[in-house]
DNA sequence: CCTATGACCTGAACGC
DNA sequence: TGCGTTCAGGTCATAG
C-alpha cells in the first residue's frame, strides 16, 4: 500500500488529533510484524505524550516529549485507522493506541510486512535512508552524481530508499512516463537533461498524489477508511492494454526483478541500445 | 562496493 | 463449489 504520499496523507490526518496528547493505553494483539514487537512496546508508549507526528521517506515518526521516538512503517498491507469505524476493517489487528482525548487508532496489517520500532533520546535510527523527493536536496546533480556509474535500471534506482526516500513501484511508473524514460534504462546512460526531467516529474507526481489523498488499488484507506484518489489519474500504471493519454499507443505491462512495470512504447524512448559487449544470439527469430 | 534473487505473509482474482 | 496458481503498494539477507 503505501509510499510517500499515502504515509504522508496518514501523517496530516493524525497529526492535529494527536499532537500534545498523552498515550493512555496500548493493547498488543499482533506482535509478530515484519520485526516483532518489542516485548516493552506498551510499557515505553504508555503514559508519554506526543510531541509531533512526522513522515520520512515511508516512515511515520511519533516523536515523544521525553525524546522518544516511536516509528511506523506500515510494510505493504498496513493501515491505520481510527476505532469506530465499520467492524469489517479491523481484522488483523497488530496493536492500538489510545489517547487521553479519547481518539484511538488502530494498526491492522494482514501480511504482517509492516513493523513498529522504539529508540531512546538520542539513538540512531534511519541511518542509511536517502534525501527527501520533495526538499531541495533532490536536484539534477544529486541525482546524477548517485546513477552515473551505476548499470542497475533507473526504476530500480529511483526505488532505492538509500538513494531516495519513499517512492515506490506505483509512483517510480508514473514518474519514468511524465519523464519520457524507459522504465529498464540503465542508470549510467542518463544525461544532466534526463535527470532533470526525472526530478522535475518526481516533484510534480508525488505532490498530485498528496493533493489527491495517495493511490488506493485494493488495500490503502486513510485513516477514516476513505480511498485515496490518485489511481484516477494513472497515466501507466495498471493501465496495461489501454491507451496512453499523450499519444494513443498501447501501454506496455512487462515485468523485471519480480517487480511489474508500465510504460508507453512511443513516449519512453530513452533507453540504452544493445549492449555492445554482448553476443549476440546465434538465432533471429526465424521468418 | 554493486547487483540480482529469494524470502517473508495473507488475500483476492482467475482458470479449470 | 473448490482447488491450484499468480499477483499485490516493501524490505532484508544472501550470494556472486
Amino acid at each position: 500500500m503505501p509510499e510517500l504520499p499515502e504515509v504522508e496523507t496518514l501523517c496530516r490526518q493524525l497529526a492535529p488529533q494527536v499532537r500534545g496528547q498523552n498515550i493512555e493505553k496500548i493493547h498488543v494483539y499482533e506482535p509478530r510484524l515484519r520485526f516483532p514487537l518489542a516485548s516493552n512496546f506498551g510499557s515505553f508508549l504508555e503514559d508519554q505524550t506526543i510531541f509531533s507526528v512526522k513522515r520520512k521517506g515511508k516512515y511515520i515518526l511519533f516523536h515523544l516529549q521525553s525524546g522518544r521516538i516511536w516509528l511506523v512503517h506500515l510494510g505493504m498491507s498496513g493501515r491505520l485507522l481510527w476505532t469506530g469505524l465499520n467492524p469489517k476493517y479491523f481484522t488483523h489487528v497488530s496493536w492500538s493506541a489510545k489517547l487521553q482525548n479519547g481518539k484511538e487508532f488502530m494498526y491492522c496489517d494482514p501480511r504482517r510486512f509492516g513493523f513498529s520500532l522504539l529508540f531512546e533520546p538520542n539513538e540512531a535510527y534511519l541511518t542509511d535512508l536517502g534525501i527527501e523527493p520533495l526538499s531541495k536536496e533532490f536536484h539534477r546533480g544529486y541525482l546524477h552524481n548517485k546513477i552515473r556509474n551505476r548499470t542497475r535500471d533507473i526504476k530500480n534506482i529511483l526505488m532505492d530508499q538509500k538513494i531516495i526516500a519513499g517512492i515506490g513501484n506505483i509512483y517510480a511508473n508514473e514518474i519514468l512516463f511524465q519523464a519520457n524514460v524507459h522504465p529498464l534504462t540503465p542508470g549510467r546512460v542518463l544525461q544532466i537533461e534526463h535527470c532533470e526531467k526525472i526530478v522535475l516529474a518526481t516533484k510534480k507526481i508525488l505532490r498530485q498524489a498528496i493533493a489527491f489523498q495517495g493511490t488506493s488499488i485494493s488495500d490503502f484507506l486513510d485513516t477514516n477508511g476513505k480511498q485515496g484518489r490518485f489511481q484516477k489519474r494513472f497515466a501507466v500504471y495498471a493501465r496495461n492494454g489501454k491507451t496512453c493519454p499523450i499519444c494513443d499507443c498501447t501501454i506496455q505491462k512487462d515485468s523485471h526483478s519480480q517487480r511489474s512495470f508500465f510504460y508507453c512504447p512511443e513516449c519512453q524512448k530513452i533507453t540504452v541500445p544493445q549492449n555492445p559487449k554482448k553476443k549476440r544470439n546465434a538465432n533471429e527469430k526465424s521468418k
